[in-house]
DNA sequence: CGGTATCCACATGGATACTG
DNA sequence: CAGTATCCATGTGGATACCG
């Protein structure tokens, strides 16, 4: 395979960097499982299906990327939990969102378990682009602009295509 | 490798479904080229830096996903173009979320161009998670729920782990 | 329990040449 | 221009045995 532990070219946008560490298939399971209450190693090997090796692998991965953390439990030092880190738990939005679209467009089963506002219990909304106001935006609202345009000077990302012209 | 192609053993969840479809690193970078305008084979080629193959091969998958539609010109047969589908147009929410937590965590550079309300020019609000009113919510005030505690019976995602107890 | 260490299969990816 | 076709390198993943 390419070079896959290089940094991908770009330095200047966001995504690229996600990637590098989201870029793995299993990362993200490990995640998802994290994200539903594992801790433990087995729980993880058990639950996904995965080799231990591999396992071993992206959870190293994943500590070394500040994503989750490896704490031995005090009790028994043999005992390990790993547990996501802020930067970790900041992933949620992108997983659900992720999420929502594979149920949109997947086999068409809502998943469980749902997320829910723990004060009135009803579901959240579906992620999705909102203005400063709040106003929620549909993909028509929408429109690149330079950085440089609204004040902060800054570098290119791609190649200037300002336009979402995606969409006419 | 496993076998990659097979549908990730989880049927119940929009998660492996997303990912069957993005998991691959280089779609991901096809698609951030093709929200920014591009259209064309050898415009991704040259922006990308992904070799003549690969790019094939990955175009042709996000087409059977039905995620980029495939347009001969009028003009000149030769020529094609790639587009979004409504499909891939949908995915642009989670794109988001990964970038922006790409800049919060990577280099820290902001990325160009910057996604505007074409209304007012300003830059979007961040990605994040909202309650139906519309009250943007964070980690802690959200918690799993059984769908069927909601109203509809369904099976299961994960064992069932209610509570986000990432959080404590 | 939470890993390493091996060994192996094969998918991804790069480089390059060729084609309609 | 937009691909195929080839060849090759290596990363990802599975299975299994072993270890502290």
């Amino acid at each position: 395979m390419g070079k896959l532990h290089e940094p991908l070219n770009d330095q200047s946008c966001g995504l690229p960097t996600a990637l590098e560490v989201m870029g793995e298939r299993w990362s993200f399971m490990i995640l998802r499982a994290a994200f539903n209450g594992l801790h433990h190693f087995e729980e993880f090997l058990g639950v996904l299906g995965i080799a231990r090796n591999i396992l071993s692998n992206r959870l190293a991965r994943l500590v070394e990327h500040g994503i989750m953390k490896r704490e031995p439990l005090p009790d028994d030092r043999r005992k390990i939990e790993y547990r996501l880190t802020e930067k970790g738990l900041d992933l949620l939005p992108a997983m659900l969102a992720l999420r929502q679209w594979g149920e949109k467009y997947g086999v068409g089963v809502p998943s469980n378990p749902v997320l829910c506002d723990a004060r009135d219990g009803q579901p959240i909304a579906p992620i999705g682009i909102h203005a400063h106001d709040g106003r929620p935006l549909g993909p028509k609202e929408l429109e690149w602009r330079d950085r440089a345009d609204l004040g902060t000077d800054d570098h290119g990302d791609l190649p200037a295509r300002p336009a979402l012209n995606v969409l006419r």
